[in-house]
Formats: C-alpha cells, structure tokens, sequence
RNA sequence: GUGAAAGUAGCUCAGUCGGACAGAGCACUGGAUUGUGGUUCCAGGGGUCGCGGGUUCGAAUCCCGUCUUUCACCCCA
C-alpha cells in the first residue's frame, strides 16, 4: 500500500534540506548579531490558549487533538502565546529587556496555496519590556539585516510601515466610534489586495458618510508621513499630532542612525489583520508586489496581560520561510543561502594493493584507507571512502559528486609512509608524509 | 469551507478525432584493457498513464466520482 505525502506539507530530501536549513541558519546568526537569545516552547498547547485572543474562524484552522485525559489541545499555529506565557511566569526574574527568537515549526489547517502550506518555519523576534519606538525600529533593523544579508536589496523589497495608533487617532478625529474600529481595520487591511473599485464600496457599505469614507481614503492615499497632516485636515488633533511624531521617530532612526532608510517607506494601507496591535506595525513586501507578504509585525502592548500578566510593552515579528523561499529563488539567492556542505577528504584506494611493511600489521590499501578515515574524522574533519573496490578514477569520481575539497591516495607510496593528496579544485598533487600530514592538522 | 484548471518514469514533457509490448531529454545504475575526477560515447533499470467506476470489441485518450497539486475566494496569527 502507497501512502501518499499529507496535504500541504514538504519533504526535505538532502538539497531542500541544505536551503532550509541556510535560511534558518541565516535567520539565527541575525538574531544574535542583534543581541537576540534563541527560546522554544512545546509543539503543542492548550486549545484555549489559541481561543483567547482569536475568533472562532482562527479557531477552526487549527490541528486539534484530544489526549487521553480528554485535554484539548492544538499544535502550535503561532508562537506568540506561547512566549507570553513562558515570560509571564518568569516575569520576576527575567532581566529586561527581553530580547528573544524563535524558529518554531508551526501547523495551520487552511488550504494551501502559493507561499502557504499547512506547515512551515517562522523565524519569530520580540522585544518585550521596552515601551520606546527604538525597540520598534530595532526590530525593523533586524528584519532588514537578515533580508539584506540573504542578498535582497533595496531593489527588491520594502518595509511597509505604519501605526495602528496613528490610525485608530485619525478615525477617531474624523468621527469613527471606538466600537467600530476593530471591524474597520479589517477592511482597511485589505485595500491593498482589493480593487480600488471593490474597496470604495466596502467602504461605503461600512461608512455611510461620504464625507467621512473620502476623508478615511485620502488619509489612506498618504504618500508620506508629514503629508497625513494634508490629507486629514481638520481632523488633525493632539493625539494624531503624537502618533505622527512617534512614527516619524522609527523613520528618523531607521535612517539617519541605523542606515536602512531606503529599505523603509511610510504606508498607511498597512493595518494588520489582527485585533491585538496597539502602535506601529510593519510588513515587509516584494517590490513587484506578486507575492503574500513575506514577513509582517508590530507593537503589541496589551497582549502579555490579556495573557494573565501585567500591563508589559512588546513588539516582535514574524517571517514564514515559504514565500521567502519563492522571492529568494526568483532572485536566483537560493544558492547563496546553503553553506559549506561537501567533504574536506575523500580517501581513495587501490583495489588489490597490499602492504606488509615492518612494524605494521599486513593490511590492504582499502583497509589504510578505513584507517585514515577514521582518524580524519577523529581530528573533526569530515571524510569517506567508497564501498565498491573500483578504480581510481571511479574513486575521485565520486569524490567530486560529493564535493570534496581534496582526495587523499593510498597507493604505492605509502610503502615510504608517503600520500597522495590531490587538490579537487586544482587539480594539483602533492606528496605528503602520512605522520607529518596528520600532526598538522589540529582537532 | 467555495469556485476554476491540471495529474503520463525521480524531474521537464511528448503521445489523445479511442486501436498493437507507452516515448524523449535530464537524472540514476553499469561499462569504455584494473593509479587520476568534472567532458564524451555505449548499455541498462525504472511507469497498475493519480485512484475507483462507467461507455466500448478495445480507454493514457470519452463520461462520472474521488484524491492530490496549482490558482482565486474566505482568512492570513
């Protein structure tokens, strides 16, 4: 009986395994370069965990389980709760700030689709106890920096930036109640994915004022942000006042002290589909605009104690590793991302040759060749040797189908406690002494 | 969950007005007088034509169902 792969996931054979593996290194060294220390929780929590900031629909996109004492549980579809638990209950004791990544493996039941699978990788970082926007632009820094070192440009990509406060000021300014605002980001979340028509008459359906719906779309149309004050006019009031000079702020830093303000750009149709952001918010997009979004964050400050715990600032991001993985290889970087791989020694013997020099048991080429292997990879080095007795030119060929930067021969030079070693690249040979090649290389 | 398209070898595909043991390239395995690789040449293995049912003397080909994939919608943590 053949059964078939489960809907929605990957199988990694040897060279996808090299890819995943290059882009979760990357986003590793990324987060320790911006002083971030690596966490991880179980893979799967309390159903209701998920229940409590999420409706019903997110609900029913998860993989539930019961377990045998009738616990309802879920695997993990994110690991945000999962990190307000972990540091809700260690509050106390952990020093702040709180500087913390993940590469969670995670499981979603939706539908596939184009750069969405039912499981995948998420590299996550956050930054909790810190109510300044510096934190916020850091972790915008630290997004660009891993982009920009996987070898995407400002050509490429750019960060979408905006602020739930400076939105959620605007509507108030202009009329909108506060009970309204939620179902509002909503829609405004997908002005960029709609129709301009489609989006004017979802607006219009919501906002029955005119005034007040061309007022909501010119602030939406702003191109930057000193140009909202313009857009809203009358509208403007202490409160938009802050937001903006908060947001100003992230862009300042981000360019005059962090350098990666050609990466950065101002845009208020960036909402965010969730309820619980509270400041700036930010997706990182292709420049084309063909693909979902490769990575999507911001400041969510009630979050921690809608969690159980106290009032605590947090602003974080997430970044799936499909449509990363689409954009990277579109960009010809996917080869880039995989590091090293290959052997450092193939050892290659002569099939029939035999030694029985003094002081040494008789042995085959075949058997030294066992022998210096298995003190190469003693030493740390990687090495291997074929199973089959073919010849010598078989030998290295399988030494360059498995990328070994140099071959050593056990022949007849051994008899004189001499090597062969060959350079895969080159293709030059030198004769090495056996002890005096071995004691130069340090475990 | 809704709608559309596709499914032939490991991969990319050809083959279909229904007709004989189902084809190519790449990849894989083996070989080209047993001590020198990446090239080339030769040979070989590998497919219940996604699966199930129906129409027919006969189905990879036509019809229905189903699964999977892709695309769009819902949603996007």
């Amino acid at each position: 009986m053949k059964i078939p792969p489960v809907k929605g996931t990957r199988d990694f054979y040897p060279p996808d395994m090299a890819v995943r593996n290059g882009i979760i290194d990357g986003w590793k060294r990324a987060s320790i370069r911006n002083g971030f220390e690596e966490y991880d929780g179980p893979i799967f929590e309390h159903l209701q965990m998920y229940q409590i900031k999420s409706g019903d629909e997110i609900v029913e996109q998860l993989f539930s389980l019961e377990d045998r004492g009738g616990r309802a549980l879920a695997i993990r579809p994110e690991i945000t709760p999962t990190l307000a638990r972990m540091v809700n209950q260690r509050i106390n004791s952990l020093s702040r700030p709180i500087k913390w990544f993940s590469v969670p493996r995670l499981c979603r039941a939706e539908r596939p689709q184009k750069g969405r699978l039912r499981e995948f990788f998420q590299w996550n970082i956050d930054i909790i106890g810190v109510d300044d926007v510096l934190a916020d632009a850091e972790v915008i820094f630290t997004t660009v920096d891993y982009l920009r070192e996987a070898g995407l440009t400002a050509g490429d990509i750019r960060v979408k930036m905006s602020s739930r406060r400076l939105l959620a000021a605007v509507l108030r300014s202009i009329g909108i109640a506060e009970a309204e605002l939620d179902s509002l980001y909503v829609l405004l979340d997908k002005k960029g994915r709609l129709p301009a028509e489609t989006f004017k008459e979802l607006l219009a359906e919501r906002v029955s004022d005119v005034g007040t719906a061309s007022r909501i779309e010119a602030f939406m149309e702003a191109s930057s942000v000193s140009g909202v004050r313009q857009a809203i006019g009358a509208a403007w009031n202490d409160e938009v006042a802050e937001a903006i000079n908060e947001l100003s702020q992230v862009e300042r830093l981000l360019k005059e002290e962090m350098g990666v303000g050609e990466y950065c750009q101002f845009d208020p149709c960036i909402v965010r589909g969730l309820a619980y952001y509270t400041g700036v918010v930010f997706e990182v997009h292709d420049i084309v605009g063909e693909l979902r979004a490769i990575c999507g964050g911001g400041r969510y400050d009630n979050l921690l104690g809608d969690f159980g715990g106290g009032a605590i600032p947090a602003t974080g991001m997430g970044m799936g590793d499909c449509v990363l993985e689409i954009l990277l290889a579109e960009k010809g970087l996917l080869d880039r991302q995989i590091s090293g791989g290959g052997l450092d020694y193939f050892i290659v013997f002569v099939p029939g040759l035999k030694f029985d020099g003094p002081g040494d048991v008789a042995s085959t080429s075949r058997g030294q060749a066992v022998r210096l292997t298995a003190r190469l990879r003693g030493l740390g080095r990687s090495a291997d040797f074929s199973y089959k007795a073919a010849g010598v030119g078989k030998q290295l060929k399988q030494a360059s189908e498995r990328n070994a930067r140099e071959c050593i021969i056990i022949g007849d030079e051994l008899r004189r406690g001499k090597l062969v070693v060959k350079d895969m690249s080159t293709g030059e040979q030198r004769l090495v002494g056996m002890e005096e090649f071995l004691s130069q290389l340090k475990p």
